[in-house]
DNA sequence: GCTGGCCTCTACCAGCCGGTAGGTTATTGA
DNA sequence: TCAATAACCTACCGGCTGGTAGAGGCCAGC
């Protein structure tokens, strides 16, 4: 076979390893399927990750960065009087869109594990401070309503998460298809919900 | 074995299925630890339920069943002005309070498949109806801020769903411990949070 | 008391999955 | 030029999992 080089290998592999853990969950996508998904023999995959394990994490970590760089890009350019709200949840909906097996993805890693969920936390951490800040600043300006500003944080999270990875419910009870127009339409009432939530 | 007869077992064997697909995920709760729960051989669990599938079904229509008399319970003696909101979202916290089991296996069932999400639709369906009709009512009343009532039930949905289903990122990011006072108080959080959002 | 259906059991298996052992080829650097 | 190393391979395995085959005990009704 054609070698890629240990790094791009390495890349694709955990790529593959994204969207099969996302698509099936973390016991029914089986080695065999990711090295194959990559082009590549099972022990070829064991070679750069010991573990079914080590190969998830990487994938954790590889998918943690990239939600992090995308918020910050997001709110790299921005200025003391935008809103960031639309921003960030625009950022996220549009890394759900390019990339559909982040949310599954997402979803399965938050539910294996807290040691999973610290690691994703931890390189969260600076938004997350940085996101508290914003709602701490903008309770006592009186521009949002007074509240734990932790929980409602939290419940913004589960809000912008729920309406992606939770899809296939509206779908159940005639929500619309699951194509781009949709997609942007729960993007903008996303916006409106979390607004009036926030509003004092 | 003491014999306990065919709808007894029948019940126990679903209330610890539902426990351990709720805690490990479909894939990783075998039938052999399911039949040991229940103090009984694996193929007497097959004998009830002939597959896997079968078994999980049986969870869903159970658990379907069991969220839609709570919540029509807890609509049961409401009178016209009452705010059903609260209500609503307190006998879902009761649920997730009294069985631990609950959210780990809603999430796990929505996440197998549109028939399974199709099935509990459908249990749930008088409610969700009842639900758009209160929030039209209140929409062309003035007293909730006009939006598309589908998507906002919808909001609602995942925001409740998530901060029971989320527990796990709230600890991470030090949003208190998992005990009752502090399921209570981001129950309170929630109610607010929801009124909050439906304002116009 | 015996027959038939309900319930539970022992024994077994084919297949799949993660992981090991160890060989082979290409590339690289001295 | 030639070893060392990186990258990928074939072959194999132990263990677990869902599921089958079939026997036997218990109880109700005749």
């Amino acid at each position: 076979m054609a070698r890629t080089g240990g790094k791009e290998r390495r890349e694709q592999l955990i790529a593959e390893a994204i969207r099969l853990f996302g698509q099936r969950g973390y016991d029914a996508a089986t080695l065999d399927a990711v090295a194959e998904a990559a082009g590549v023999r099972k022990q070829s995959l064991l070679y750069y990750f010991p573990t079914k394990e080590d190969l998830f994490d990487a994938c954790v970590d590889e998918l943690s960065a990239r939600v992090a760089r995308t918020l910050e890009q997001a709110l790299e350019s921005i200025e003391e009087d935008d809103d960031p709200i639309p921003r960030v949840i625009h950022a996220i909906f549009k890394l759900a869109q390019e990339a559909p097996e982040f949310p599954g993805f997402m979803r399965e890693a938050s539910w294996r594990g807290p040691n999973v969920v610290q690691r994703f936390a931890g390189v969260m951490d600076p938004l997350r401070k940085r996101a508290l800040v914003f709602l701490e600043r903008g309770m006592s300006s009186g521009k949002f309503r007074k509240q734990d500003p932790i929980l409602l944080l939290f419940m913004i999270y589960t809000a912008v998460v729920g309406s992606i990875t939770e899809a296939g419910v509206l779908r159940a009870v005639g929500g619309g298809a699951g194509g781009r127009a949709a997609l942007r339409k729960r993007e903008e009432e996303l916006i409106q919900f979390v607004r009036a939530a926030l509003a004092p």
